[in-house]
DNA sequence: TTCCAGGACCCTG
DNA sequence: CAGGGTCATGGA
């Protein structure tokens, strides 16, 4: 919940509160259990679930990739290190937000964005502003959310769903077509593109080559640097198997956690 | 003060 | 196509 692919989660003692939709949730670790609270909404139990990413075959894909030194090191040192299945226009406005900005600065630009724009759930809980919001919205105002030269690109997406849903049917094309349909959004680049396929759509296949990765990937796996994006990003499915962004995530954690001898 | 962050975009050569 | 500079913002 804090790994930096959802930006909207805090953690009071082990406490976790966050959005989800209309709903605040209150997520509690005990033993193998995860309990959920409610706090406001009428989100199902099953829904929560599909959020936590709990309906994938955890250990299949863990598995793929067991033979890999760092990412069975990963796997060890964050049981239990799941990818969400986060709604993908959420992803999508929250990772133009996170264009050359550490996570804890995405955290800070999402929370004014739903504080400025979104709809009060209850307490200093809000929704995610609506694509037809963040359409309606001038620089001069998105600017409030100290989203910086990022505003521009986010109103222009919004704009351009509002007048295609693109995200509606990307579902029936495959990566190559549904990133070059992506990359047309204002401040979407090839990363960002990746960024929804793993985190919105969860094509567990597609790794988001950030900094990060793109560190591990020459310095770990003996990437040529000046590899191109789309060459790199097939150099590290060959080497991280069929679900190689969902554990090139584990990696990005132990990278960033500075565990990792890059 | 300077540098960097889960990059994208634009301009040159 | 490759290589650069630029873009707001906050933390280290």
């Amino acid at each position: 919940l804090l790994s930096g692919h959802s930006f909207r989660w805090k953690n009071d003692d082990g406490k976790f509160t966050g959005v989800i939709g209309s709903n605040v949730v209150e997520l509690k670790k005990k033993g193998d259990f995860i309990i959920s609270d409610v706090v406001f909404g009428d989100i199902s139990e099953s829904e929560i679930k599909k959020y936590l990413g709990l309906n994938v075959d955890y250990e299949r894909i863990l598995s793929s990739s067991s033979n890999d030194k760092y990412v069975s090191q990963a796997v060890k040192d964050y049981p239990g290190y799941y990818i969400l299945g986060q709604d993908p226009y959420e992803v999508l406005i929250t990772f133009i937000c996170s264009t050359n900005s550490s996570v804890h600065n995405t955290r800070l630009k999402v929370a004014n964005l739903s504080r400025l724009f979104g709809k009060r759930i209850s307490g200093d809980y809000y929704t995610f502003p609506g694509p037809g919001k963040l359409a309606g919205l001038n620089e001069e105002e998105i600017m409030k959310a100290k989203v910086g030269y990022r505003g521009k690109y986010i109103i222009g997406t919004a704009q351009k769903l509002m007048e295609d849903d693109l995200l509606e049917n990307l579902s029936e094309l495959d990566d190559a077509s549904a990133v070059e349909k992506l990359v047309d959004f204002p401040g979407v680049g090839r990363k960002v593109a990746d960024c929804l396929l793993l985190f919105g759509y969860n094509r567990f296949n597609r790794i988001p080559l950030d900094v990060w990765m793109k560190r591990i990937l020459v310095s770990l796996y003996g990437a040529d640097p000046k590899m191109k994006y789309e060459e790199m990003e097939k150099f590290g499915e060959k080497k991280l198997g069929k679900y190689a962004g969902y554990v090139s995530h584990f990696l990005f954690e132990l990278a960033r956690e500075g565990m990792l001898p890059i």
